[in-house]
DNA sequence: AGAGCTATAAGACTAACTCACATAGCTTGT
DNA sequence: ACAAGCTATGTGAGTTAGTCTTATAGCTCT
């Protein structure tokens, strides 16, 4: 039992972050290195002043050169830990054309979602109001 | 390395589903037990054909009582195993409402991504037709 | 007798996250 | 000189919302 504030799935804290789609958006701006990345996502104010943690990040730029969708060079940086540069392969970038078919598809489910938790709310509010007299 | 067909991320397959508020707003209409839940999502066009599996459903609507938005009361069946009718708790009404805001902030964080991908994708396929001449 | 429907559920797996922690070098302030 | 904090990458462990496979049990129809 919950109270349905921050920990209950109502309030979206689940709902997914679409990181994957965000970051091939990033990177096929420019190549670029994980922490870089990690910055333009939170400059997005796609998650208004916080992004979700870099580790997260870290992870799935990893998984998505494993699917082929991005390519990784190692560069030696003159300070810290080697760099991995990050690019949009042709792959990658039919990734972003079919992203952009199954977000506007997701879309729609989201929206009938709504209009189904909408109708309820409204027939739980005014039952006693009918539009159409009763005989 | 895939194939960027049916098993890579882009094609939507690993968005979810929404069942917690599409099974909220089914059993707020009336109190009904798992297996008819179960058709009544298919029922609702918002899967196409098929629903996901029912499984996943009882499963949902376990944790959903675990998470006091829905109640369960067993009922003796005259034919196969007992069922269990749910119903919607206040605390469930509750919840409608919060998940109309936070879809309703999710799609806008789609629009948003989607905002993204249509913007490289543009900058993309036109790239050689500048809309301002370069001096 | 067997097929197929009603009805519920556990087991094992996956994707996409989260938080806590590890590592390592560099810069800046005191 | 030393600590604090930034740059930069990563592992481990856990959660949520799903998936597919399999189990169960009784009923109806042919």
């Amino acid at each position: 039992m919950n109270t349905c504030l921050e920990a209950c799935p109502c309030s979206g804290g689940n709902l997914p972050k679409l990181m994957q789609p965000i970051l091939l958006s990033i990177v096929a701006q420019a190549p670029l290195h994980g922490y870089v990345i990690a910055q333009r996502v939170m400059q997005t104010g796609l998650f208004g002043n916080q992004s979700p943690d870099v580790t997260g990040i870290y992870r799935m730029l990893k998984s998505m050169v494993n699917d082929g969708v991005l390519e990784q060079k190692e560069v030696e940086s003159p300070v810290g830990p080697t760099r991995k540069l990050y690019t949009v392969t042709p792959l990658g970038r039919e990734c972003i054309k079919h992203w952009i078919l199954s977000l506007s598809a997701h879309r729609e489910h989201l929206d009938n979602v709504l209009g189904c938790l909408i109708r309820v709310q409204d027939e739980a509010s005014a039952p006693e109001a009918p539009a159409m007299p009763q005989v």
